[in-house]
RNA sequence: GCCGGUAUCGUCUAGGGGUCAGGACACGUGGUUCUCAGCCACGGGACCGGGGUUCGAAUCCCCGUACCGGUACCA
């Protein structure tokens, strides 16, 4: 049984890199038929608060990641939060002291930095390592310690071979046992280091493999140590690169949003975001297909796939996988994902999901080929959703204020009058009509009405919006665009 | 400094001893049309550099370079 977890430390929102490797895990663990563990690493309690813990939350439900075990859920090997986890910690840095895989230092970080500093400004180098000053202790000299209360962490005797390992993304990595230092495990305020504790839960909770951010690369050979000492299997390690902003730096805020929970709040939806991110440093190899389902995710996800190098985060590409989402929805679930945005910019009505709600499908559907994100459609169709649309002040001077635009615009109203049904055709036909009649181009006519109709200068086919907006509400914002003309300009 | 990772169009990537180095986003041009979007067609655009191995290297090896990460009683 595959077992994966993410575990991450609540900052109060979900950052797009962490929302991909839980996307990662999430996939791996599905794939398989495993479970996905969700781990809160809130060791550190003055930066962490339930409230943070919610935003990490909130970003992975609407992303869809579901987890089987951790926080709400539970679990067999709970408790989920580190925070409630000190105690175990602290019990196997204590096992580890007596298995002699560890030992206790009194050292203060004070006296080693006063010893790093002074060897290296002689050798030039910056090397040194801890000097296990502690580690020759005799039981003697620690006694007469204790005695005096001195504050003691715990460090672990790390190995002088090679420790390797292979990595699911990057294959064999090898470190230098001469570059590791016996690292503290517990601080001498009884709290665990990082280390310790991804370890000590990672290995409680059974996890298989630990598919996380590259920056824990050159973390992981101090973690297999600690696997190693405490006689647990090694997990099957994937260190998947990081995402980066346009210059190549480190993704921040700002190159834009950073958190996935500001991207939702922009319109964008959660199964383009899931694509998108999926294939930002990963592919699924032969095959051109770009544009996947959660479920073809699913089934084509592999590690192996995973490329090695940082990928830079590409809203436009965003854009477009929202875009294709976006076209993919059935017309019926549009509906209930613009209902929200248009209540927001206080254009709902109740009747578009009652009587109307034909009409306001249809609306959409026309909307559609234009938007790229849901949020695009209050501004995109607020002439069908309101009396009032807001005239665009420079598109009248051009469009309606002209030369015998009143005069057409008059015998426009009249045509559609006479018109025995209000249909795309017969709209079409009248106002060329009405052009050839005039000696006018059609075009002209056209872009006015488009602008009477709309108050803006681009919009879907005329004649699609007339019709949708129904003869009254077109004559009517015909009525509104003669009064226009009329009135003083910038009045 | 030391340790580790990475390097294919601007971006995401496929491929991988002999290919016209493929696709997608973005970009440009043309077409369609009442505008915009869309759609269709076409186009420009890449194997980091230097050595080596080889009949042949973008691909394998070495060395550089660049970028990223680590080097804590941070996570």
């Amino acid at each position: 049984m595959i077992r994966v977890r993410f575990a991450p430390s609540p900052t109060g929102y979900l950052h797009v890199g962490g929302a991909r490797t839980a996307l990662f895990n999430w996939l791996y663990a599905r794939r398989h038929g495993g479970v996905f563990v969700l781990r809160i690493e809130d060791t550190d309690a003055e930066r962490s608060s339930e409230a943070m813990v919610e935003g990490i939350l909130d970003g992975l439900r609407w992303l869809g990641l579901d987890w089987d075990e951790g926080p709400h859920t539970g679990g067999t090997y709970g408790p989920y939060f580190q925070s409630q986890r000190l105690e175990r910690y602290r019990a196997t840095a204590e096992r580890l002291v007596a298995d002699g895989h560890a030992y206790y230092c009194y050292c203060t970080p004070d006296d080693i930095r006063v010893k790093r500093d002074a060897a290296e400004a002689s050798s030039g180098v910056g090397t040194w390592r801890y000097d296990r000053t502690c580690c020759a202790l005799t039981g003697d000299d620690i006694a007469a310690r204790e005695r005096d209360g001195r504050p003691r962490a715990i460090r672990v005797r790390a190995p002088e071979r090679t420790i390797a390992f292979d990595d699911a993304v990057h294959g064999s990595i090898a470190f230098d046992g001469a570059n590791l230092e016996d690292f503290v495990i517990l601080r001498s305020d009884g709290h665990p280091t990082y280390h310790l504790s991804v370890v000590c839960d990672d290995v409680d909770m059974k996890m298989t493999h630990v598919v996380r951010g590259d920056d824990h690369i050159s973390n992981t050979p101090k973690q297999i140590v600690l696997y190693q000492a405490l006689g647990a299997p090694v997990p099957t390690f994937a260190h998947v690169p990081l995402i980066l902003g346009s210059d190549k730096k480190r993704l921040s805020k700002r190159h834009g949003a950073t958190s996935v929970i500001e991207y939702a709040r922009q319109g964008y939806m959660p199964e383009a975001m899931v694509n998108f991110l999926a294939l930002l440093g990963w592919s699924p190899g032969e095959g051109d297909r770009e544009v996947f389902t959660r479920e073809q995710l699913i089934a084509a996800f592999d590690l192996s796939g995973i490329s090695g190098g940082n990928a830079v985060f590409n809203v436009e590409k965003l854009d477009w996988f929202n875009q294709q989402h976006l076209w993919s929805l059935p017309p019926a679930e549009l509906g209930w994902r613009v209902k929200p945005v248009l209540e927001r910019a206080g254009l709902w009505s109740d009747v578009y999901a009652g009587d109307k709600h034909a009409w306001f499908d249809a609306v959409l559907q026309l909307l559609k080929t234009r938007a790229k994100k849901i949020d695009d459609f209050a501004e995109l169709g607020r002439y069908f959703f309101t009396m009032e649309p807001a005239y665009d002040p420079a598109a009248v001077a051009r469009h309606l204020r002209t030369d015998g635009m009143r005069d057409h615009l008059v015998a426009i109203d009249e045509a559609f009058d006479a018109l025995p049904t209000f249909d795309v055709d017969t709209t079409e036909q009248a106002v060329r009509t009405v052009a050839e009649v005039r000696g006018v181009k059609a075009a002209t006519l056209i872009h006015a009405v488009r602008v009477a109709l709309t108050g803006r200068t681009a919009s879907p086919g005329l004649f699609e919006v007339a019709v949708l907006l129904g003869r009254q509400v077109t004559k009517a914002r015909l009525a509104q665009a003669l009064t226009l003309i009329a009135s003083p300009v910038g009045g």
